[in-house]
DNA sequence: CCACTTGCTGACTCGCGGGTCATTAAGTAT
DNA sequence: ATACTTAATGACCCGCGAGTCAGCAAGTGG
């Protein structure tokens, strides 16, 4: 024990630094977060963050783009190479993922982007880009195949997958302003997908 | 023209700043607004605004008590006395209602309680019991009404009147944030109407 | 053991912006 | 006109926190 306090662990870094950061963010935002607090989080001198992050916001993009980084792809391949039909991945494996994201970092950073979203549009196009386009991209895919195999009807459905996800987004955002108030989330999304299946099933 | 400047409005103060308050932090957010911006916006100096409002937080606090009140008292009023079966004032005013939300004041005044809610929770409160817990009772309220009426089935909707809503929040968390990729939102919001209608149709 | 590189430190700077207050000017009463 | 009240001003104060940098110490090579 007593570690020495200096060491030097270039590689390792950059990921304690974000890490640290997040979790100040997760908690205060980014406005009345110190960067000073992050540094002693991550065990850090101020001085040692900006050699790797050369300011705050740089800190902030950094700390965005790595949470986003493959939460959202695992869901995307499942789509993508399931064996199950359109409606049991509904009630499966989408299901699941869609109850965990209310609680995950996935709400931090979402309400990251809309407190801060204004002044970062690249970042805003980032999330765009990386979740956004591709996971609704892939819920489309999963109602067409449903549609072509027959188990659909044709309907609106099938340009609006913002109907699958519309009651996740209003549980997470219940989550962070009302927590005390209590909502049976998993509910209000399970009964989505039940509704969504009954109107569009042949 | 040429009015004097130093107007003596002691009446009309409040309300003038209050506005550009909520012009200002609609655009910038509640940290990155000057104080000093909003006096200019409202055409006072800074001292007289600190004499109407202690502090900048009581001032942003006057902002969203300004907006809310008023808001949604009319649809819940509209709820309570109207004559039409619960489908039709579905399909009639409580959409149109919901098609105007997220291209309004409402839709500011939920972004800057996402942004801020933490350090504000008795601001939070006061927007829960004024505006989401009433207006909750009265969804919930027209959909037993449908019940009792034998319009429709009892189904978990009744108590989750969320449902009816959830379209409308991701249409505003969607306008702050990807205006430049469209998405038809009224069509979005009235698609949910007719799923919910058809799921719980007796 | 010495010279050298470089990860790392923390005391310091400096501008920004929330909040104050001495002063001015507009209105009012006599 | 004169004395008084109070709405309104804007120059100033001062703490806070982002960003810097001179120096230190951990590793490295000879």
């Amino acid at each position: 024990m007593a570690q020495p306090r200096n060491q030097r662990r270039k590689e390792e870094r950059p990921q304690e630094i974000t890490e640290a950061a997040f979790q100040a963010f997760a908690e205060k935002g980014y406005a009345a977060t110190r960067v000073e607090e992050v540094a002693k989080r991550a065990g850090v001198s101020k001085g040692l963050l900006y050699l790797y992050f050369k300011t705050k916001e740089e800190l902030f993009k950094a700390v965005i783009r790595g949470v986003v980084i493959r939460r959202v792809d695992a869901l995307i391949a499942a789509v993508e190479t399931t064996e199950l039909s359109s409606e049991d991945f509904a009630r499966g494996p989408l299901l699941e993922f869609m109850k965990t994201v209310p609680g995950s970092p996935i709400a931090v950073v979402i309400r990251l982007l809309i407190s801060e979203g204004h002044r970062h549009p690249d970042l805003v196009e980032y999330y765009w880009d990386h979740v956004v386009s591709k996971g609704l991209a892939a819920l489309s895919g999963l109602i067409e195949r449903g549609v072509e195999r027959g188990e659909f009807r044709a309907t609106a459905v099938s340009e609006l997958p913002q109907l699958l996800i519309a009651p996740m987004m209003l549980a997470m955002i219940w989550r962070m302003l009302f927590v005390q108030h209590d909502l049976d989330t998993d509910k209000l999304i399970s009964t989505q997908i039940d509704m969504i299946l009954a109107y569009i099933k042949a």
